[in-house]
DNA sequence: AGCACGCCGACT
DNA sequence: GTCGGCGTGCTC
């Protein structure tokens, strides 16, 4: 008789547990390996799950045990890359199975495809080499003029051991040439023909140039993209390149992060600081941290870059642990932005132009702005307006009592927009539950029928800066523009071939493209972001403003003056402006830098949220204290660590639940660490899944939060 | 999570 | 008399 051999697996379900299946060799043949996909039985249905562990024992009944059924046509996920997927799920306290299994793309997912997927990928594979064949004809941009500075910095990155964990801060503003460095310095790496780099964007759909860079940067080499944009089948076969190797370079979203990459040697993460790195669903990683965590893991270096680093990183470089390179020209000649606050408690600044016959302090654009635009105008430059804000007006008011347009299901006010390509007629929407309703013509409370719009959105802006500069040509770019006519992509290449002269948008126009001939950058919301209940808008308002400013002024062109960037503000002896005003990024940052220090926030401390959704507020909320006297009674709370009380979250009711959140900081990683493990226990005891027994409360633990 | 089993109220 | 509410237990 010979011994069974047991097979432990993972499915993706949030059970902690592993379940064990009985390999049977005479039906899927050879030995079982960790880290191979495989189909099993799974009470009346049938899952996909990860092998994590192989012996000849269970703890289960042994005559219990079902057969694993079938077995997917991967190689089985490398070492490392469990060891990642390990730590992510440790770290991010969420189980192993919910956290491996959603990395694998869809299409390799579907056992009733596994008999087919090989011939399939042989096929895809041949009809891509076509298509980069024809792609790579196209037109090759030759990176090697290096300015001085650029060429020092690459100096000191080759300085850095190839061969082991070393992360370095590339700090240079915008149009110092940061990608032509790394882009150089990765082809090192490259050299080693099965050599692997991963280079990670925070939105790539807005970033088509990269991708266009990088491919014609490095010819003959394959490159896959990973991001949310691809179509499953795609996305099937670039993971597949991936992780057999094939792919040498993967460019990709925070998605990307987690593909096993067997012969990684560098990692660059690119706009590090951006806030789209870190998931807001499922598991709440970081993409930029995980990378690092990796890189030290498999010991290759990894190159951070920003105009605006994180604190984190930042305050990592400053201390030595982080290799620290500065871009301080701009690698085309061009001048950095001048920046204009203008001051709108001044009444000076009050009233522009197209307020004639228009009612005090109904004015959209300072007078100061419209006359820079219309200078701009006549120079014959683009202007690109900034304000982050969708739709019409964030909410409609009635004039003769206290009604305002609120949404039902969430504690928001829903945002009017006005009838568009994407909408036949002007709808009052909701962007927490996306809910949306016709806009009533009398005020529901009292019946009169004079509503007013409060504030105002791109739309409002849109049709005022027609209305002001009549023969000019406005775009609006925004995701509701986007989404109705041509996509984000189209509305860009508008831009760029100069059939726009005024560009209204939110902050999607300030990412990524570089375009050539803008004079002029208008910030016109940026108070809203001043005063956030949360602690890093600041941080991310500067890193905001720093990226539209570069926007202006990046014209190759010799001896061009640079652009200019106006800021509507009533604080603009604020730090942040101020800062911005003298262009000094690591004053900024020292300045937050004592800040957090102070009030011992992040990254001075470390934080984690206990995130709860009920029916009702009450609910949330008691279920939060309870867990809060429970951490207390096992004496988890000791020096060094604080559980604060918790709070109804910023918007508090979305979608008809109402939430709350626990927030827990401490000085210490490991002891933050010891107890969300303690919380995940204790909650997972009396919880179905996520939902606690008792209360019918849902929650969720979510370490390293961005926004509080 | 997803789903079946199981014990108490208003309906053809 | 049944249809169906969601409490609770299980998935190798």
């Amino acid at each position: 008789m010979v011994s069974p051999i047991v097979v432990q697996v993972v499915v993706d379900k949030p059970l902690v547990q592993g379940f064990d299946y009985l390999w049977d060799s005479r039906r899927l043949g050879g030995s079982p390996e960790i880290g191979q996909l495989v189909e099993v039985p799974f009470g009346r249905s049938s899952l996909v799950a990860m092998v994590i562990k192989v012996g000849a024992h269970s703890d289960f009944e042994m005559q219990k045990l079902k057969s694993i059924s079938s077995l997917a046509p991967l190689p089985p996920l490398d070492p490392a890359a469990l060891r990642l997927i390990n730590f992510a799920s440790q770290y991010y306290i969420h189980a192993l199975g919910e956290t491996i299994i959603p990395t694998i793309p869809q299409m390799l997912k579907k056992p009733e495809n596994w008999e087919k997927i090989p011939q399939k990928l042989i096929a895809a594979e041949e009809k891509l080499k076509k298509k980069g064949q024809q792609e790579q004809s196209e037109g090759f941009i030759q990176e090697s003029d290096l300015n001085v500075e650029q060429k020092q910095a690459l100096e000191k990155l080759r300085r850095c051991n190839r061969k082991e964990f070393r992360a370095i801060l590339l700090q240079g503003q915008t149009g110092s040439g940061k990608t032509a460095v790394f882009l150089n310095w990765l082809s090192e790496a490259l050299d080693d023909a099965s050599a692997q780099v991963l280079l990670l964007v925070p939105e790539i759909n807005l970033t088509p140039q990269l991708e266009r860079r990088v491919r014609a940067y490095f010819p003959e080499k394959k490159m896959v993209v990973l991001h949310s944009g691809v179509t499953e089948k795609e996305r099937g076969i670039a993971w597949h390149e991936a992780i057999t190797g094939k792919a040498q370079i993967i460019l990709g979203t925070r998605l990307a992060a987690l593909t096993p990459l067997p012969n990684l040697r560098a990692i660059v993460v690119d706009e590090e600081h951006d806030p789209s790195y870190k998931q807001q669903d499922g598991i709440r990683y970081s993409a930029r941290d995980l990378a690092i965590w990796r890189a030290h893991d498999v010991k290759v270096p990894i190159l951070l870059s920003s105009a605006t680093p994180s604190l984190e990183t930042w305050l990592a470089a400053k201390a030595g642990r982080y290799e620290h390179i500065r871009l301080d020209q701009r690698a085309q000649g061009a001048g950095l932005p001048r920046v204009h606050l203008i001051n709108t408690r001044d009444p000076q600044n009050q009233y522009s132009p197209g307020d004639i016959g228009k009612p005090k302090g109904k004015s959209l654009i300072t007078k100061t702005l419209a006359n820079a635009i219309s200078k701009n105008l006549e120079d014959k430059k683009q202007s690109l307006i900034l304000i982050n804000r969708r739709g019409y007006a964030p909410v409609l008011s009635c004039s003769a009592c206290t009604w305002l347009s609120k949404c039902q299901q969430c504690s928001s006010y829903t945002v009017m927009h006005k009838a568009g390509a994407l909408t036949k007629k002007s709808v009052l929407s909701c962007h927490h539950c996306g809910l949306a309703k016709p806009i009533p013509s009398h005020c529901p409370d009292c019946g009169n029928a004079d509503l007013k719009t409060l504030g105002q959105g791109t739309q409002k802006i849109e049709d005022a800066i027609e209305e002001m500069w009549s023969g000019a040509r406005v775009l609006r770019v925004d995701t509701d523009s986007s989404r109705s006519s041509k996509g984000a992509e189209d509305l860009f290449q508008e831009i760029h071939q100069g059939k726009v002269d005024i560009v209204v948008g939110t902050q999607m126009i300030a990412k990524g493209h570089d375009y050539q001939n803008i004079g002029l950058v208008g910030v016109l919301d940026a108070d809203g972001r001043l005063f956030s209940q949360d602690f890093r808008a600041a941080e991310r308002l500067f890193a905001q403003l720093v990226q539209v400013a570069g926007r202006a002024g990046r014209s190759r062109k010799e001896g061009q003056a640079s652009g200019d960037i106006y800021i509507e503000t009533q604080y603009p002896e604020s730090a942040v402006f101020q800062y911005l005003l003298r262009h000094d990024v690591d004053g900024f940052l020292s300045h937050i830098a004592n800040e957090r220090q102070e009030a011992g926030l992040p990254p001075f401390s470390y934080q984690a949220l206990v995130h709860a959704e009920a029916k009702n507020l009450d609910k949330a909320i008691q279920f939060l204290s309870a867990l809060k006297v429970q951490l207390k009674s096992q004496g988890l709370i000791s020096d060094g660590l604080r559980v604060y009380d918790p709070v109804p979250k910023a918007v508090m009711r979305v979608a008809g639940t109402e939430r709350a959140q626990l927030l827990i900081e401490s000085d210490s990683r490991k002891q933050l660490q010891k107890v969300l493990e303690a919380v995940d226990r204790g909650l997972r005891e009396n919880s179905q899944g996520r939902i606690s027994k008792t209360a019918r409360v849902r929650w969720l633990i979510e370490r390293d939060p961005v926004a509080i």
